[in-house]
DNA sequence: TGCTAGTATATCGTGGCACGATATAAATAT
DNA sequence: ATATTTATATCGTGCCACGATATACTAGCA
């Protein structure tokens, strides 16, 4: 039966989804004021920001969204009803679904991306930081030291 | 005028965001096994996770949330409405309302961040350090290199 | 002491979001 | 040719979040 949490584990626990949630709803705050809402700029990123070796099917798109495939079916709706992205068929398999930017969600996009990307290097280090700050502290959890899993190589390199 | 983004920034942000969401999500589907939606797992862990020093009022947990204060005042509705928690009248200020975990909200949540606790060790340092191997990586930001906040310790260099 | 300004919470209408259940179409396996 | 699997789509439902607006309480000031 694991112990029970003490209060300064729940309070960590708290100011790691504090600092995320900040995180997250700068880029809220910018892509609402290009009239985006923020899933609305999600997908828009997850399309553009699909990996290389893949296409931008409802499939895809729902998994790098963590979303079952009709919610972001439903999203995509929304997305049209604003022609903010198009829907085609695949010649290859006629199931499938490609979705691509139209000329407004391209432009909203970079709208909201290039801040995004200006307030990744102000506040994204701090959040790292903050993030593994939080871990470190073994004492916040269970009073043990974590093992820090050692990061891979930068993902331009990855790809060859 | 800043320079268009490329498609690596772009695959950067991207990467970022399901990394994030990835984790999020965890929690999310522990929380939702136990009955509780993730806003509300969220409310009670902020309740719980106070900071030493403040009180669980409504515009407190606003702030924690980063939710403007009705969204909060709609989401403690829903939770009374479960007799998950309860609000009090403050006897120093009658405006504030403090929110405290009843015992069904409090067990709840016992059973929530039990799990999540491990799931931290598990894959909290490799969240942050994806985070800083995005930052880290120069060219997926305007190729030039970010110059990253100092952290305490280096994060790779922190355990062995 | 009374009035004004500021602060905290509450309510409502509205639209976005997410899911489970169910359905259809296409591809694959047998 | 049939059965199974996979991809997308639709609907009902409840949760979430906000702007606009309202009420109650506290603090400051003349």
């Amino acid at each position: 039966m694991p112990k029970e949490l003490s209060t300064a584990e729940y309070q960590a626990l708290a100011e790691l989804r504090y600092r995320i949630r900040k995180f997250l709803r700068e880029g809220d705050t910018v892509a609402s004021e290009t009239g985006l809402e923020p899933q609305q700029y999600l997908l828009l990123l997850m399309i553009r920001g699909i990996p290389n070796g893949q296409e931008a099917t409802v499939s895809n798109l729902a998994e790098r969204l963590v979303l079952k495939h009709h919610s972001v079916v439903e999203l995509i709706d929304r997305m049209e009803a604003h022609s903010y992205v198009r829907r085609s068929r695949s010649r290859e398999d006629r199931r499938s679904v490609l979705v691509s930017l139209l000329p407004r969600g391209e432009k909203l996009l970079e709208q909201v991306a290039q801040h995004r990307v200006s307030e990744l290097r102000a506040s994204g280090a701090a959040l790292a930081n903050a993030i593994a700050a939080l871990l470190k502290n073994g004492r916040a959890f269970h009073g043990r030291r974590i093992s820090m899993a050692r990061p891979r190589k930068g993902l331009e390199k990855r790809r060859g």
